[in-house]
DNA sequence: TGTACTACTGACAAATAAGTTACTTTTGCA
DNA sequence: TGCAAAAGTAACTTATTTGTCAGTAGTACA
């Protein structure tokens, strides 16, 4: 079968559907944003982050771990201290995000305040 | 207040995650993918999109066209026929959706049948 | 002994999204 | 008379995501 006489297929196999499971949520790309400036601990995240509950971030972050886009790093300390950084994978992404986020603010009506 | 010292704010305000309401959900790539090649009718996408319901297409089909990604054309005709294609808008989204399909590829070990 | 600090987790409820099945509309054709 | 065609819609059910609230662990400090 050539390429271009498949059918588009089924949602599990488009890649553009997965790459939004991976980025997409309410809270990822946000989050993966702030990552951009340097790591940031656990708590950091959530203050800068408005309405975001902590059940949320812990689910999010774990995601986006186990996805392969920020990398999680625990010092052995007590109080604990636990820094989330932008993996490879996660950096490659910032270039994306950003044609993203100008395409939506050009194309999108923000909802106004 | 500079750029650079707001918060990431909510999600309501980021571009990223209204960028992804407008082209996120399961079929909704799928579809705007379909759309690239020209315009086509009801039937015929649902016909190439294996496994979504005719509920799920004709919703997801109001929201693309309510943001302004796809045009709906009706012919006055019995039996009915309607067409959609992407609009300009929609065509911007091209360039970004080609770069998140790359990426994925590269990045997302795709499901295994 | 009691409380603070930090990074969580568990049980559960609420809100969204997706899926199923049956039904509607209008005109032509057998 | 009655079915076929095409493009949907209505009323639900199910699944997935988010959100709430309380609780845990280990050490320092008053």
């Amino acid at each position: 079968m050539k390429e271009n006489e498949k059918k588009y297929g089924a949602a599990e196999e488009c890649p553009i559907t997965l790459a939004i499971q991976v980025i997409g949520g309410k809270w990822k790309p946000i989050i993966i944003w702030g990552l951009i400036s340097g790591p940031k601990r656990f708590g950091e995240i959530h203050r800068n982050i408005a309405g975001m509950s902590l059940k949320v971030l812990s689910r999010q972050l774990k995601d986006l771990e186990s996805d392969g886009i920020i990398i999680r790093t625990s010092y052995g300390e007590v109080p604990p201290r636990v820094e989330y950084s932008l993996s490879g994978k996660g950096k490659s992404l910032i270039l994306i995000m950003e044609s993203l986020s100008t395409w939506s603010k050009e194309n999108i009506k923000q909802a106004t305040a």
